[in-house]
DNA sequence: CCAATAGTCAAGTAATCGCTTGAGTATCCG
DNA sequence: CGGATACTCAAGCGATTACTTGACTATTGG
């Protein structure tokens, strides 16, 4: 309970850098390995190696190396709890206005 | 369109704070006060108004000062707009999935 | 009027961030 | 084998963050 304040933290942090959500924007179609998501960002391959440890932590990727190739894949839990706590916000919201408007207007 | 990545930025970034989507969580529930909002934070005022002015800048607040006190107030727009782009990268990741599926499985 | 209230402006600080360079190590191909 | 590929580890660096303290202004209630 106390965890998914952190998880949350670390999970918006992800997301708010461009160049992470790039990342997963291509994850979305499929498995890549480190190089293959370094070609498109004109960037060190050690920044991007960065940018998908801060993915990992936050459950966002999940990342396995075979031979001498890390591929890395998606994982959209992540994204499903992000989206849970901003829905929730949002329908709050909505919610009130309804009631608000049930107030002025008490037919329906 | 390009501003588009800025504020996505902008929003994640600002949701990325346990304190500053406490603020949320409470402007949900209607508008507040600086100083109502500093209460329940062990926190000073100044720190408060500071990520009051990030919640602002990314279009999740409205704030306005009538007299001596500052009410703020939820702008859902910017919730929606964080939520738009979780919820496509997900639908594009559970869409593919569907396709691989018909793929191993060629009925339905 | 005047003190308490509500907010504001500015500067300073420790920690973290995004990125770089440089120097490895492990694997694969011919 | 030997060179190219694909990462990995570590240190450093300028910028940004999340606060703080301190001083100041504008309202308001008695």
């Amino acid at each position: 309970m106390l965890d998914h304040r952190g998880r949350l933290d670390r999970l918006f942090h992800a997301l708010a850098d461009s160049t992470r959500r790039d990342v997963v924007e291509r994850l979305v179609r499929g498995p890549a390995s480190v190089s293959e998501l370094a070609g498109s960002h004109s960037m060190t391959l050690q920044a991007v190696m960065q940018h998908l440890k801060v993915l990992e932590a936050c459950g966002l990727v999940r990342t396995e190396k075979v031979g001498r190739v890390r591929t890395c894949a998606l994982r959209p839990e992540g994204l499903r709890l992000a989206e849970g706590w901003l829905s929730g916000q949002r329908t709050g919201w909505e919610d009130r206005l309804d009631r608000l408007g049930e107030l002025l207007e008490p037919d329906s």
